[in-house]
DNA sequence: CTGAAAGCGCTTACAG
DNA sequence: CTGAAAGCGCTTACAG
C-alpha cells in the first residue's frame, strides 16, 4: 500500500502538502494541487484510518449498543441497525456493532480503549446502567429512548405519547366508548422500559379525558402464550370489540387468531396499534396504525451524536420524532 | 487518558516493559509485572486501539458486508449481525457494520483505508460484485453463501443441498407421492442466489430419486402477493395437498392463509419447509422443518475467516454446516 | 530480564 | 504557499 510518503515523493512536495490537500484545511495552490491529486489517482492512495486516527484522535465510528429483552420483538433490529450505518456513513462515520449481553461492560470498554468517538444506546431503560459510564467519563453518546434522569446525556425516541393520543383519538373519535387495550408483557413495563411505560400513560390518560373505557389485556411471552391469551381475550363476551394494540408479537399473531376464530376486522373487530413498520411491510397488517419510524429515529440521533462530538460542552437534548397516523380503514364509525 | 508512559513512569519502568506485559509476548519477572499490573489499575490505564492498530498493522475490526434483496425476508438479518458479533469478540475482534448499497464500493473503500483485518460478505450471489476487489487484493474475507466459483476466497453456508435431502426424504419416507414445492420467486433464482438455485437442484434430483412428484409454484414479492398466490394454490383441486416450502415470506403468511380457507395442519395439509430460526421463535409455526442455523454459520465464518489472518497463503477452503431437521408433526403418513 | 531507539502513517503548529 | 520537525500512543527488533 502506498503511503503519504510515496504520494508526496511522486509529486515532487513534502508530505505535510499532500496532508494539506488530503484534509482540505490548508490552501494549496491548484498546480500542485493537481500533481498531488495525480499521484494519488497513480498510486491509487487512500488515507489510512488508523494512523489518521491516531493523529486527529477522532476514529470516525460510532458504537451502537444493542440490548435485548426476550419480551420484545426483534424483527426490526435489522431496520434500525441499517438506518444508524447508513445515517452514520453519510456523515464520514463508520457504525461498530457492541452486542455483549453485559452493555455496561462494553461501554467501558469502548471509552478506555477509545475505539469510537460516540456511542448510541439502544432501547435505553429507566435506570439503565449503561448510562453510569458515559455520564461519568463525558462521552458523547446518544441514547434511544426516553428515560425520567437521561443523565444529561442526549436523547431521542419515537414520541411515544404522542402516539398514544393519536390512537385513542382516533378510536374516539369513531365514536367508541371502550376498547381493550393489548399492552406488552408486564415485566416489560417493570423493566423500566420507557416506550411501554410513556405509551401507557398516555393512553390511560387520553383514554379517560375523551370518555374512552379501556380494558388492560396484559400479553406474556411466546407465540403460543400470544395466541392463546388473544384467542380467550377475543372469545370473552364481557370485553369490548376493540382492540388498541401496543404489542408488535400480539399484532404479529392477530391475523392468526382471527383465523382460528373466524372474525373479520373490522365487521366483527375494530382494531387499532403501534407497530415496526417492518411488520407492516412484511405482512399483510391492515390496520390503522402509527409506525415507529427506524430511519427518523436513526437520523436525528447521528445528527445529535454528530453535534455532540463537535460541542463537547454544549447542554444536553432530548428530540421526540413526531408519529404519523397511518389510516387503514380498521375502524368503523359507532353512532 | 493515561498512556504507556504514564504507566511506565508509575511504575518505574521504561515503555517496552510495560508494552511486554500488555501484549503478554515476552517474558517479565513477576515483581516488575506487578507492579506494572497495579499502575495500570492505578491509573485505570488502556491501551489505545488505535495506536495499537497503527503500530502492529491489525485493526482487530471485521467489516459485514449486509446485502439485501427484496425478494428475501430480512427477519434473521439482525440474527446473524448479533451472531457475527458475538462470534467476534469472542476472537478479540469487533465488527464494522457496511451497509451502503453498492457492496463492491464498500469493500474498496474499507481495504483501501485498512479499516478492517478481514470482511464477512453477507448472502453473496453467483458473480457478486463483491468478490472481484477481494480477490484481486488478496484480503482475508469469508463468503457467506456458496457460488460456483468463489474466486480463490474462503466460503461458509448452511448446506443447502443437504437440507434440501432432508426434507425430501422426510415426505418421501412418510410414502408421499407428491408435493407442491412453494419457491422464491424466480427472480432470485435468476439473481444468482446461491442458496436458492442450491436447495432447487437438489430437491428436484432427490425427488426424482425417490418417486416423489415436485409441483413448482413460485411466490411473488409483497405480502398481499404471496397470500394471493398461496389461497389460489391450496384452493387448486389437481395440486397435492402436501407442500415443500423454501421461502421465509411464505412461512410467515401461510397461517394466515390456513385461517382463510378454514384448513388444518395435518388433516387436511402437510407441511414441511426451511426457514428461518428467527421465525420459528417469533411465530407458532408447528411444521416439521430445517432451520437455517445463524449462530452456527456466524461462528463457523468468524473462525474461518481468523485463520485466514494467520495463514494468509493457506489453500481456500469451503465448509458447509450440516442442517438439522426438527420434526414437529406436521407430515403424515400415506400409505 | 530491561531499556533506548526507531518506526507505524498520519496531522499540525511553526518557520521560512 | 511549502517544508522540516515534532508528536499522536503504541510495538518491536536490537543492545546490554
Amino acid at each position: 500500500m502506498a503511503t503519504i510518503g510515496d504520494v508526496a515523493r511522486e509529486a515532487g512536495v513534502s508530505r505535510s502538502t499532500v496532508s494539506s490537500v488530503l484534509t482540505g484545511r490548508k490552501f494549496v495552490t491548484p498546480e500542485t494541487r493537481a500533481r498531488i491529486e495525480a499521484a494519488i489517482a497513480k498510486l491509487e492512495y487512500s488515507v489510512n484510518s488508523g494512523a489518521r486516527a491516531l493523529a486527529t484522535s477522532r476514529t470516525m465510528t460510532f458504537g451502537v449498543v444493542v440490548r435485548f429483552h426476550e419480551a420484545e420483538f426483534s424483527p426490526a433490529l435489522a431496520t434500525y441497525l441499517v438506518a444508524f450505518s447508513d445515517a452514520a456513513r453519510a456523515r464520514g462515520y463508520a457504525v461498530m456493532l457492541l452486542t455483549e449481553p453485559d452493555g455496561a461492560e462494553a461501554v467501558r470498554r469502548v471509552i478506555a480503549a477509545r475505539q469510537v468517538d460516540g456511542l448510541i444506546l439502544l432501547n435505553v431503560l429507566d435506570g439503565d446502567p449503561r448510562l453510569e459510564p458515559i455520564s461519568r467519563s463525558g462521552y458523547p453518546a446518544v441514547l434511544v429512548g426516553n428515560p425520567e434522569d437521561p443523565r444529561g446525556i442526549d436523547a431521542v425516541d419515537l414520541d411515544f405519547a404522542a402516539a398514544a393520543n393519536l390512537l385513542v383519538d382516533h378510536l374516539a373519535d369513531a365514536g367508541h366508548r371502550d376498547a381493550m387495550f393489548v399492552r406488552w408483557p408486564e415485566e416489560l413495563y417493570e423493566s423500566g422500559s420507557t416506550y411501554a411505560t410513556r405509551f401507557e400513560r398516555a393512553a390511560l390518560r387520553r383514554a379517560a379525558d375523551r370518555g374512552l373505557r379501556l380494558v388492560p389485556v396484559p400479553v406474556p411471552v411466546g407465540p403460543e402464550q400470544v395466541r392463546a391469551t388473544l384467542r380467550t381475550a377475543l372469545q370473552d363476551p364481557a370485553l369490548p370489540r376493540t382492540l388498541l394494540i401496543h404489542n408488535d408479537a400480539a399484532v404479529a399473531m392477530l391475523p392468526f387468531v382471527l383465523g382460528d376464530l373466524r372474525l373479520e376486522v373490522p365487521a366483527d373487530l375494530n382494531v387499532v396499534s403501534l407497530h415496526s413498520a417492518e411488520l407492516a411491510r412484511l405482512y399483510v397488517l391492515s390496520f390503522s396504525a402509527v409506525e415507529s419510524r427506524p430511519e427518523a429515529v436513526a437520523e436525528a440521533a447521528v445528527e445529535m451524536l454528530c453535534d455532540r462530538v463537535a460541542h463537547p460542552q454544549a447542554p444536553a437534548r432530548k428530540r421526540l420524532i413526531e408519529p404519523r397516523l397511518d389510516q387503514r380503514s380498521s375502524v368503523q364509525a359507532r353512532p
